[in-house]
DNA sequence: CTGTTTATGTAGCCAATGGCAACATAGTAG
DNA sequence: CTACTATGTTGCCATTGGCTACATAAACAG
């Protein structure tokens, strides 16, 4: 029995990761801080001195997902291949990492906007539509893709696959195979892409035919 | 003061009513059965006839959330229109109701899925699913969309949908404009439809190529 | 009408939680 | 050595969800 030190040293990484498997296993709600405390043996305030309150921890975990989950797609942006194996790859890495950590997702996504998030937190969620930017705007550039405007391409496809993965995350998909579905979900996005949309005046649709910007 | 009746006499609809307004206001965290009952000038322990716990009420919220949601859905694929204007009416409809009940429609799909849902709350959320899947089919039959598999094109569309309406009721789109969004993505959408996803053996994406199905 | 059963609401209790303040200990800097 | 600050502890509080026992009303059976 050696007696435990009366200061823990790494308490705060170890809240947050000991918070994580938490959240994963029984869900946000699920989340004490004091169980916390007591899984680590601290005292039950103890995790006051690290995080204000119980959203100041989940922001913690919010900005160490995201931190993360870009470095994934990072990653997978700079892998080789033709601008199509690219944008399949960073789908799947989102996906992945949605699938991975679920809970995390949506304390990520819940977290981000909130009145006082820090700057950081802000802004950290932005990296996946940028990735997305860059890889469309070289596609077009290529000549691959029909020319078009790049942030409403980027932010379609991100926004779609940000529903892949939110319902893949959410086990919804009672049937399909998660891999099926990003996959015939970046088929159809770069299909469209290569086609091209309609020119604005063709646009039919009975509402009023506005263009994003 | 007329003095209040011993028995409120639709106590457990005035909870759901309720209910909704404050997770809309405050969140679903800052949403208190006993609360509730003193908003509602009844006892604390009054819910707990109506709903076991607060699971229970939350199950309630979605069930409710998801008969107006299909129902909004509904009314848009019966509007008149061609098969494109119907696609989007749709997808505005989805989205309207994700923005006006941002809150809601997590509580609808965190709790779709928990282990002891009742039948009906399992199963009402695929509607929409169901709607696209024969919208699809129709346009298909139609000659107006390229053919494919409906059943794996019905999926994406409802995915990427569901990932712009969450994202649009997270507040997530900082500049951009919900309708806009909308607009752009079953715009690119439908676009793939038309030109269709390329025959499977030509598929390079440096992934194994699989289909859905 | 009367007596019984069932639905609905109340009152009191409990353990657990998040948060706060007062205090203790240990590094650190002067 | 002495302050100072960071980190951890203890004790306290109001609030919460949930449970049980009880009260009242409504529905129903004879």
């Amino acid at each position: 029995m050696t007696d435990l030190p009366y200061h823990h040293g790494k308490l705060r990484e170890a809240l947050l990761a000991r918070a994580t498997e938490i959240i994963e296993g029984v869900g946000v709600e699920g989340l004490s801080l004091r169980q916390l405390a007591r899984d680590l043996g601290v005292s039950h305030a103890a995790p006051g001195k690290h995080f204000r309150d119980k959203q100041a921890l989940l922001d913690g975990l919010a900005l160490d997902g995201f931190r993360s989950m870009n470095a994934r797609i990072t990653a997978a942006s700079e892998a080789d291949g033709d601008h199509r194996a690219r944008f399949v790859r960073i789908a799947q890495a989102y996906v992945d990492f949605a699938v991975s950590h679920p809970v995390l997702l949506t304390v990520m996504h819940s977290t981000k906007h909130h009145p006082d998030a820090s700057d950081e937190l802000r802004n950290i969620g932005e990296d996946g539509i940028r990735i997305a930017r860059a890889l469309i705007a070289e596609a077009q550039d290529a000549g691959e893709l029909a020319s078009g405007d790049v942030e409403s391409l980027a932010l379609v496809c991100f926004v779609s696959l940000h529903g892949a993965a939110l319902l893949a995350a959410g086990n919804l998909l009672d049937g399909a195979s998660v891999d099926d579905l990003t996959f015939a979900t970046t088929e159809l996005l770069w299909a469209g892409m290569v086609a091209g949309v309609p020119a604005p005046a063709e646009t039919r649709d009975g509402t009023s035919g506005r263009r994003l910007r």
